[in-house]
DNA sequence: CCCAAACGTACCATCCTGTGGAACGAGAGG
DNA sequence: CCTCTCGTTCCACAGGATGGTACGTTTGGG
């Protein structure tokens, strides 16, 4: 089986930048036994790449970006998460009657990670893989709702754009429907990214981190004040069990 | 800036490969517009390394392995972790006038990630960056609590050596330590990795999963079952709060 | 005060390693 | 039966990765 050298070579450097710490070239290079020179370039590589980070200081000083966490993280989110969610989801299916789905982020959209449909003949669907607009997206919102203002403010700066005439795109009103979802704990909105569609959110917050989002979408005319409101207790309620239960997978 | 070619194209597949849900050699090439060939000889490099599985079913599909996140979480804990933990280890150190320490584990050690020693003449210390056993240390034990049975057994398989005489070596013995740790919330032991040092500590428990463990340290003449508990008590409210706090950042 | 050692960085000739086209066997589908 | 796509293997070539070496600084011991 041949393989690529350089490759474990960076695997090594990885796994030595993620110990707690700063380190210099010199350091890894004893910790791994290859030549300074080459570690040098490994680190530039892996610069380059957007996975590890140099500290200039009097001494040039190397660590890892945020992007393995959010990589594994975001992996972890769809795979162990999917299983772990299931069940839950299933139970939120039965419990509303509507088609209920789990999505991860990426970038500025969301994944569907997975969808079961609603019993009823006129039902919501989107299919898993489908990518939606982060900022159009109940799941997407409720999952902003979970993240640093700074995040919502970049969202914002690059423009809203509107999938449906009903699409919030003024950045203050927008702003106020974030507001809004983090009061509540979910988030709520029709016709946003299809028309005729009215979904609820609640973000999976595992760590701080919101990692993931579980929604419930209906026709619009089958929704009522009241059951956005019993559905968002329901959505919020599965998005803690699920939280709750991920993780213990190490 | 020269640049290692094959690791950037590494980097590609491993973010692809974090996507949710299995995808096949092909798929991946498609996605990079890179040839099969060398996608192939990625994946097993990648696989050899430890980052990628393939799932071999009537068609092989790839996924991430664990390692991915492991390595993320233990570096957001040694780093992020670390500037959340400082001011709340303050309080602690304040609270207590001991030795407070922060750790991270390493596989079958935990690895200092920061002390503030005590004020008084006679004090315990240990150097950010010394590596303790995980069963012969405190905080070792407060992460153990947190962690399946299979990982005890699995810890336990390999032999428990002594660091001091007092250390627990029995397996039923440790499994006893570790249970009660497990009911109590906080680990407490004398002398088990060095002698006349008594330390409580109690595990960072983010989404379920300790990743870190926060300790106090004393000289065992210091310590009496009343100070334990009162002791016990402090390292669990700072654990909670550090965990608390921690993950905002992204 | 100077020398030695360690740091990060840069260069470059050599050689080895990664490349990717091509081909194979196996299924799936028409 | 033919075709398309899947995962997999092979191999000659070429171009990139290698690592010894050297340089400019900074530290700190003598």
């Amino acid at each position: 089986m041949s393989v690529v050298q350089s490759v474990l070579t960076a695997t090594r450097v990885l796994e030595r930048l993620s110990e707690p710490g700063l380190v210099g070239v010199s350091e890894i290079a004893r910790d791994l036994g290859a030549p300074k020179s080459s570690v040098q370039r490994m680190l530039l590589t892996l610069k380059e790449a957007g996975w590890a980070a140099d500290v200039r200081g009097e001494t040039t000083r190397w660590t890892l970006t945020p992007k393995m966490f959010r990589l594994g993280q975001h992996h972890h989110a769809g795979n162990g998460l999917r299983s772990t969610a299931l069940p839950v989801m299933e139970q939120l299916r039965d419990a509303t009657r509507e088609t209920v789905h789990l999505v991860v982020q990426r970038d500025d959209t969301v994944v569907v990670v997975e969808c079961l449909d609603s019993p009823q003949a006129v039902r919501a669907h989107v299919d898993p893989g489908d990518v939606l607009p982060l900022h159009a997206s109940t799941n997407g919102r409720a999952l902003l709702s979970t993240q640093p203002e700074q995040v919502l403010r970049d969202l914002i700066s690059k423009g809203l754009t509107a999938s449906t005439p009903s699409t919030v795109t003024d950045p203050a009103a927008f702003e106020d429907v974030i507001r809004r979802a983090r009061e509540r704990g979910f988030a709520s909105g029709e016709g946003q990214f299809r028309d005729g569609v009215h979904a609820v959110a609640a973000p999976i917050v595992v760590g701080g981190v919101g990692i993931a989002s579980i929604g419930v979408s209906t026709p619009a005319q089958r929704m009522t004040p009241e059951l956005e409101e019993a559905f968002g207790q329901y959505v919020m309620d599965a998005a803690r069990t699920i939280a709750g239960r991920f993780g213990e997978d190490l």
